[in-house]
DNA sequence: TTGTAGTCAATACC
DNA sequence: GGTATTGACTACAA
């Protein structure tokens, strides 16, 4: 999988190293002997345990000695004990002192993640308790500590880079272009930071890191070969000098792309290619819009262009920042602002990319090429808030907040005074720098002067705030990832706990302020406006069509925004659902047109993110019923519909969640079946796509793909049979067939190898089954145990219970829905509503069929979903599993009761429940599911794992 | 690290 | 040949 992606990354890291190194060959300086090429210098101080100064850094011990230079710290020698907890205590009072989080800390001089920063610092392990490798931190951190130009590197790396450190800190240690990119941005505004301070490059020669991470050592050495090129007073010819080395590296780079450029442009193809099958868009393909869901298997090489699309939001500000230089450039100059100005310019200038030259497709292309293009390009080239040069009008009207500086220049007409200031920062004129697939993710810019000022120190009801957060974020569906990184420049760790653990206001520090000044900032749109799910993964996007009728940005009153903003999404929701359509083109203040993927319109995802509430039930009705009588398969549906294998067309269709228990990316299939069914020609189309799918001459393109997916069969089967989803929508053309067969041979390749599907005996199932009437959420011990008992994988044991639990949960909705249908709900989910469910609502649509209607189904639930008579009979037989029974048998009598509480409940909503019979599966799921709610929740509660201590 | 949601895809079933 | 089931996997959240 993402082979393509990864070949490129090692591509382009290899194609920068190697410039990189070539230059630092002509770099004479100590330093650069010291630290020798990146790459292998890194290899080397990872495998060695030595301390880097043993590594012959004697300059290093040499220099200024730190204030905090501790004895202890400072003169340990290799191989010597040391106070582990003095360095530890060190550490955290240099990190408290500079202000430096251990976030940045374990990334640039441990390499290691916060939470073992923490851990280490926290409860530092004796030294003699530690093996080699647990004593490497204490080598670095004394390290660090030997030199306070370190420190203060680091602070400043703290300092001008928070909010970004999300992205270093994701950045694979295989070093993806986002690190490359990391550390030439920190070159050249280190650069500007050592001629502002003096600090000489040899404050760089302690970076001693460990070899995947070591960025600080990258860095250094980047910046070391800049700087030896030229005197360092010089500020212009620096920055030359930098933008010489990177714009080899650039063209280097571009010429890898061209190399790849026919494999991008195939797939990008792909879509447009659906059309001439005479399957136009307006059949709402499932199209590659959705790749980023996609496996890879079917088309590494798609995978790798979704691979891109997934970094949509770097690709946007990298567009913009090429499509936008103009517009940038317009913005104030003023500079300044809580990190100084210097360096925010370069952080812009050098985070900025351009796309052209690249051999991108222009984002004014035929919108039909869609998908790809249009998640990377469109948006992000007409995001821009002026002069959008794409055809796709609708998105000049997005001041998308991808883009800084539409956020800037919002922000400055918030702001009381001075407000242009730091976030309006221009974008430097210097050229772009460095071409990169994907560009480092837009940063958060720092607050400013004023916001700091204004809200430091106004008491904030963190509750409130983190509650209001929570809330938005859930509305739109904006994942805490997303948000941490593009809000507040944090994790998703730290940005649930913070959601969930607001600390009071008074005990919070000015940094501990910051995110939730950000949330509140973000709350009122003064930070980027909205952010909503995009393509491949949530992005922010300010929604322009709710601006240009909901009051001005300038009036943030978020509740009232909100309100506004939500009404009118839902009306555009409610109009492009409602209002078939496929030819409406998008105009900006008019109701959005049916979201054709491939139409300038809103993605589905937006779409998704934007609609009302559906019924899911009705809408899967109707589309059984639709395909039944149009006789189309579930597979064809699936894969050229909804981007779905049958499967999951299958279980979806069986038993579809609730709109409100669906995630935002669980949704979708629901919207496009909406979408799909709104114009009854769609139907037709997918028809003409199956007779297209059978036709022979297509048939005789793939014989590869009907080996692959018939190989036991034979060739003699028709398309359908050869097709996955994407192969169907996307290679379904002549111009796609060179490259389908190219990959035959390595896809035939392999199927030998995949290991056997587990399949798991009706014993064993049984087994597993009773164990989970016991625990639900078995620990791991009792996994074990029960792997072991019946011969299974640990794995394979905890799939089950995953999956099990996740099954029943979701026979457990169908059957709430139900009842409440039964009793005067929805009337969409009403059995019996519309023409022919009468059987149904009992079978098709529900649960019922899959869990009764076949002999595995209901040998499957029985032995779990059972009465509680038949309840205490598994536990007299679960004695034959020790495992179970050892926990079982404090239970026991609890799990009866508990069985019999709900029974009541359930016997009488089930009873309630038309055309289902009384006996059926719904009230013993129910029963189950209850059962396994209440112990979860005690269970959780007690923070146990053992429910025999729980008080009744 | 653990739990959940969403899927895939092999394969069982009708 | 279509549909249902289900073990496994990935992404995300806590």
């Amino acid at each position: 999988p993402l082979a393509g992606k990864m070949a490129l990354n090692s591509l382009l890291q290899r194609q920068l190293m190697q410039t990189i190194y070539t230059k630092a060959l002509h770099d004479t300086s100590p330093s650069s002997v010291l630290f020798g090429p990146p790459h292998y210098a890194t290899t080397n101080s990872l495998s060695s345990p030595l301390p880097p100064q043993s590594a012959g850094s004697p300059e290093v011990n040499g220099l200024a000695p730190s204030p905090s230079q501790s004895e202890g710290a400072g003169s340990t020698s290799e191989g010597e004990e040391m106070d582990t907890a003095e360095i530890a205590r060190q550490v955290k009072e240099q990190l408290i002192k500079h202000n430096i989080g251990q976030r940045v800390f374990g990334h640039y001089v441990l390499g290691l993640s916060q939470g073992s920063v923490s851990e280490i610092l926290a409860r530092p392990k004796p030294w003699s308790k530690l093996t080699i490798r647990g004593k490497e931190p204490f080598h670095k951190m004394k390290h660090f500590l030997s030199d306070e130009q370190n420190i203060l590197a680091l602070r400043s790396i703290q300092g001008r880079q928070r909010g970004n450190i999300t992205t270093r800190i994701r950045t694979p240690e295989t070093g993806s272009d986002e690190a490359i990119k990391s550390i030439l941005e920190q070159a050249k505004r280190e650069l500007q930071v050592q001629k502002a301070d003096g600090v000489g490059e040899r404050q760089w020669r302690s970076g001693y890191h460990r070899g995947s991470g070591s960025y600080f050592q990258i860095y250094a050495h980047s910046l070391r070969l800049v700087e030896s090129s030229q005197p360092p007073s010089s500020s212009s010819s620096s920055d030359e000098n930098i933008r010489s080395i990177l714009e080899q590296a650039r063209r280097e780079m571009e010429a890898q792309q061209v190399a790849l450029e026919p494999v991008l442009k195939a797939n990008s193809m792909a879509p447009t290619d659906l059309s001439l099958l005479g399957s136009p868009l307006s059949t709402l393909p499932y199209t590659p819009i959705a790749q980023s869901l996609k496996k890879p298997s079917t088309s590494p090489l798609l995978d790798f262009h979704s691979g891109v699309k997934k970094e949509m939001g770097e690709v946007a500000v990298s567009d913009v920042g090429v499509d936008g230089v103009p517009k940038l450039g317009r913005l104030s100059e003023s500079g300044g602002g809580l990190g100084g100005g210097s360096w925010r310019e370069h952080w812009w200038s050098t985070g900025l990319s351009e796309r052209r030259g690249t051999g991108q497709p222009s984002v004014s292309e035929d919108a039909h090429s869609q998908e790809d293009s249009k998640e990377k390009l469109p948006r992000l080239g007409s995001t821009a808030p002026v002069a959008p040069a794409s055809s796709l009008d609708y998105w000049k009207d997005w001041p998308s907040s991808e883009s800084p500086y539409s956020q800037s220049s919002e922000l400055s007409l918030q702001m009381p005074s001075g407000s242009e200031t730091p976030q309006s920062s221009p974008l430097p004129s210097s050229s772009p720098l460095l071409t990169l697939p994907k560009v480092a993710k837009p940063v958060v810019p720092p607050l400013t002067p004023e916001q700091y000022e204004y809200y430091m120190y106004q008491e904030v009801d963190t509750v409130d705030l983190t509650q209001q957060v929570k809330d938005k974020l859930a509305k739109n569906g904006i994942c805490q990832r997303i948000f941490g990184e593009k809000v507040l420049g944090l994790s998703q760790g730290s940005v649930s706990d913070m959601l969930s653990r607001p600390k009071h206001w008074s005990k919070l520090t000015q940094k501990g302020r910051e995110p939730f000044i950000r949330m509140q900032l973000w709350l009122n749109g003064e930070l980027g406006q909205a952010l909503l799910p995009m393509p491949g993964q949530t992005q922010e996007i300010t929604p322009k069509t709710s601006a240009s009728c909901s009051p001005a940005p300038e009036s943030p009153l978020s509740s009232a925004e909100e309100s506004v903003k939500s009404q009118q999404e839902e009306q555009m929701c409610q109009a492009s659902i409602q209002e078939p359509s496929e030819t409406s083109e998008s105009q900006p203040g008019t109701p959005l047109p049916l979201p054709l993927p491939g139409h300038a319109g809103l993605s589905i995802q937006e779409m998704v993110a934007m609609s009302p509430e559906l019924d899911t039930y009705a809408i899967t009705k109707k589309v059984k019923e639709v395909l039944t009588d149009n006789n189309l398969g579930q597979r064809l549906f699936g894969e050229s519909i909804l981007g779905l294998t049958q499967g999951s067309v299958s279980d979806l269709l069986a038993r579809p969640k609730p709109w409100h228990k669906l995630s935002l990316k669980g949704r979708e299939p629901f919207v496009r079946m909406q979408l799909w069914l709104n114009d009854p020609r769609n139907v037709e189309k997918l028809m003409d796509m199956k007779r297209m799918e059978k036709k022979a001459v297509l048939h005789m393109c793939f014989p590869a793909y009907m080996k692959r997916r018939h190989s036991s069969i034979g060739e003699s089967h028709s398309l359908e049979s050869g097709l996955s989803g994407s192969d169907l929508t996307q290679s379904a053309s002549p111009q796609n067939l060179s490259q389908q067969q190219q990959q035959q041979p390595q896809q035939q390749q392999q199927p030998h190898l995949k290991k056997p599907r587990v399949v798991l005996a009706p014993e064993e199932k049984e087994a597993l089954k009773r164990a989970y009437q016991q625990k639900p959420y078995p620990s791991p011990k009792t996994i074990e145990e029960l792997a072991s008992q019946l011969n299974l994988k640990t794995s394979t044991v905890i799939n089950w219970f995953h999956n099990y639990r996740s099954r029943i949960r979701r026979e457990l909705f169908i059957e709430e829905i139900q009842a409440a249908a039964s009793e005067g709900g929805s009337p969409s989910a009403r059995p019996g509503k519309s023409g022919g469910e009468g059987d149904n609502s009992c079978d098709g649509t529900e649960s019922d069929s899959t869990a009764e209607g076949r002999p595995s189904g209901s040998e499957e639930r029985k032995g779990l979903l059972e009465s509680p008579n038949r309840s205490q009979r598994d536990e007299e037989g679960e004695a034959e599993l020790p495992s179970a029974s050892g926990t079982s048998r404090p239970r026991g009598g609890i799990i009866d009761s508990l069985f019999g509480i709900p029974e009541s409940v359930s016997t009488a909503t089930a009873t309630a429940t038309p055309c289902r019979n009384p006996k059926d599966s719904s009230l013993r799921k129910k029963k189950a599911a209850n059962l396994n709610n209440i112990i979860h929740r005690l269970e959780k509660a007690a923070n146990r794992d053992e429910p025999h201590e729980w008080e009744f």
